[in-house]
DNA sequence: CGGCGTGTTGACTTCGATCAACCAATGTGG
DNA sequence: CCACATTGGTTGATCGAAGTCAACACGCCG
């Protein structure tokens, strides 16, 4: 029965979550592995998960036991405290990391929606520890990535600690740019996956700021905004706008 | 000769800078460890080193090799931009870990300076990483450590996104009281090893808002302040204050 | 003692929040 | 396919919390 055969090979492609044939590995994984130790990697990553636009990852507070590679698509995670307010701790997209946070009470300390339709591989947090132990670049790699999640932590404390509105938005744009820009899209145009709201919450800001914020930029010839869509019109001019100081 | 034997005793004693002996081993490392294995943590912990108030114990751009458990003390870490601002991102004091942010790109990425005589046990990581291909538990242990450090600064960032200033200085207070009641003292009495300036930094807030909101708290009964010694009067008033939502 | 760090308090300003109206895009059911 | 609802975004007017500028007080150390 071919058709079988065929229905089956699809699946087993499905099935196989092979990072060996993965072609976003230098994102997450380290560089400079052995065809072995690229092929242990496999067993790693145990599944894959797609999700649906609006869909939660994890939430706050539900057990940890795995992370998540973002092999398409783009997320945020959030923070809520009862008396209502939340904060936007992140946008993440293709390649990073999810579920870090989880790690340190062995529950989620926060909630990952994907913003746009996504896949993700599960990681089991065992699998990862394990092998960790046995591939020495891999274990640093990984701690590498914790760490450069605490340096960007730290960035995001200076922007909210110190820049003003129309600094904290350049700095949210350049930064979506570059990022974009890693993975060969266009530096200079983008649609932004994530509300006025969203992003006023990740940049301690109103959804009316951002707002006008955005329309700023565009009287100034910075950008050219239109709802979601993105272009960078004067780089130079947003970094310039980044770095006055506050008074 | 006696007095030579004792001298180099002493000398023998400082200089062996034992885990196994070390009475702030619950802190930093990881329990039940097995007789042997604290043993192999001595070997892990390459020297130490003391600091006077003021010092640095490393800068923004210098190469990382070690991370740096705190035995005594108490420090800041802060990043620097050009234009001249700074910000403080967080307060460390006893048994807590410094140097984390370097492991990302091999160079420290914030400032690390002591508030007052200190002293730390320099970890050099890669022993660290060596041991923790050994040790489950103290690799267990260490990621922990770093998903802490994440997860804390997801509550910074709420607090500098979403909070007001008085709210900020409550969820302070609260949280030094929290850390000096973990390590035995008072939690409602303590001295602020770090000035309003340093402390309006890090909550993002200009030092005469920090001065105001401590009078404040005064004026309502909340605390007793004088200078940099504070004592808690009203722990659930304080608390109370942190969850009023904004507006 | 005088000078400098640090902290407090007051008067005034400003940036971003709030409140509110309106518009554009998207989606849904008849 | 259109009428209508809903969600997201823009813009204006006003308000208020925190920043700024400035004067002064307090301790600490050489």
């Amino acid at each position: 029965m071919p058709q079988n055969n065929a229905a089956k090979k699809i699946t087993l492609e499905v099935v196989k979550t092979a990072c060996s044939n993965c072609n976003l590995r230098e994102l997450c994984m380290p560089l400079g592995l052995s065809r072995q130790e690229i092929e242990r990697l496999d067993e790693m990553v145990s599944s894959r998960r797609r999700l649906r636009r609006g869909e939660h990852l994890y939430r706050a507070g539900e057990h940890f036991d795995a992370i998540y590679a973002i092999r398409s698509g783009f997320f945020k995670t959030d923070v809520l405290i009862e008396d209502g307010r939340d904060q936007v701790t992140g946008f993440q997209m293709t390649g990073e990391l999810l579920g870090l946070d989880g790690i340190s009470t062995e529950a989620h300390s926060c909630n990952a929606v994907a913003l746009e339709d996504s896949e993700v591989c599960v990681i089991p947090f065992s699998h990862l520890e394990g092998l960790s132990r046995e591939i020495r670049t891999l274990q640093h790699h990984f701690h590498k990535v914790m760490s450069r999640e605490i340096v960007r932590d730290h960035g995001v404390m200076m922007l909210l600690g110190t820049m003003r509105a129309e600094e904290r938005l350049a700095a949210f744009l350049l930064n979506l740019s570059q990022r974009f820009t890693a993975r060969g899209y266009s530096p200079a145009e983008f649609y932004l996956r994530m509300t006025r709201d969203e992003i006023g919450s990740y940049l301690g800001l109103k959804l009316e700021t951002v707002s006008r914020a955005f329309s700023r930029f565009q009287e100034e010839g910075l950008i050219a905004v239109q709802q979601k869509y993105v272009r960078i019109l004067d780089t130079d001019g947003l970094k310039k706008l980044m770095s006055h100081q506050r008074g």
